[in-house]
DNA sequence: CACGTATATGCCTGTACGGGTATACTACGT
DNA sequence: ACGTAGTATACCCGTACAGGCATATACGTG
C-alpha cells in the first residue's frame, strides 16, 4: 500500500483533494471540474480511499466523495522538524535584512509572530 | 523536472532529508548511515538539489549537502488549506468527546490552543 | 607520477503507474 | 422488464523511475 507522499506525489490526486476541500462532489462532478475522463477519477479515487484520504457515501447511483481530514496528518507530522527549521531560517533572514536595510527607508508590514 | 511532491515521494529521498535536518554531512556519510549504495545516494542527492531540496559546498574530494530550509514551502502551501480543516475537525471532536464526557470523571490534560 | 579516496554519471533492467478504451455492475425511472 | 445514468473494473500500452554495476572524474598523498 502506498505511503501518503506517494498518493499525493501525483497532480490529478492533489487537484481532487482540493476540490474535495471545498466541499464534498459526486465522481461526475470532479470529472466535469478537473476535465477528466470518468475512469480516471474512479482509479484515483480508488487510490484515494485506499490511503484513508476521502471517504464515500451512496446517494442513489451516485457516490459522494467527502475528504477525510485526519488523512494528512502522516504528512503534517514528518514535516514538523523541518518547519521548525524553516522559522529559524526566516528569523535569520529577517535579523539580515535589519542590518542591512537603513532605519528610514519605507517599511514593508512587519511579519506577525 | 519534477514537483516538489513527487521528490519527497520516494523514501530514501525523505530519509536523506531528515538526516540532513539534523546537521549537514558528506555523500559517504549517508551512504553509512542509511545503508544505501553510493550511487543510489549521489543520484537522489541530484534529484534533491535540482529541486533546491538541499545545496552543496566542495572540502576536497568531499561534497557536503546541507537542506535548503526554504523548500519545503511549496508543500507547506499546498497542505494550509487541509491544516483549517483539520483543526476544525479536532474542535469538533473535542465538543463531541465533551458532551460524551461526565464531568466528574479522571481528566486527560487539554489539549493546549 | 602513481595510487587511493570520494563522488558523479552512463547504461541496463525490472517494475510500477497513469491513461485510454471497453465492459461490467448497480440503481433508478417508466 | 427494459433502458439509461452513474460508477467501478479489466486489460493493454507507453513511459518514467529506482536500483545495480561499471566507469569516469576530481582531489589528495606518498
Amino acid at each position: 500500500m502506498p505511503s501518503a507522499f506517494e498518493v499525493i506525489a501525483e497532480p490529478n490526486r492533489r487537484a481532487i483533494l482540493s476540490l474535495l476541500a471545498g466541499s464534498e462532489r459526486s465522481v461526475g462532478e470532479i470529472e466535469r471540474e478537473l476535465r477528466m475522463t470518468q475512469p480516471a477519477v474512479s482509479k484515483h479515487l480508488r487510490v484515494l480511499r485506499d490511503a484513508g484520504f476521502v471517504e464515500s457515501t451512496i446517494d442513489a447511483q451516485r457516490r459522494v466523495y467527502r475528504l477525510n481530514p485526519a488523512s494528512l496528518q502522516e504528512v503534517e507530522e514528518w514535516l514538523a522538524p523541518f518547519r521548525e527549521l524553516w522559522s529559524r531560517h526566516v528569523d535569520a533572514l529577517e535579523r539580515h535584512l535589519d542590518r542591512m536595510t537603513p532605519r528610514t527607508q519605507t517599511r514593508t508590514p512587519r511579519r506577525r509572530r
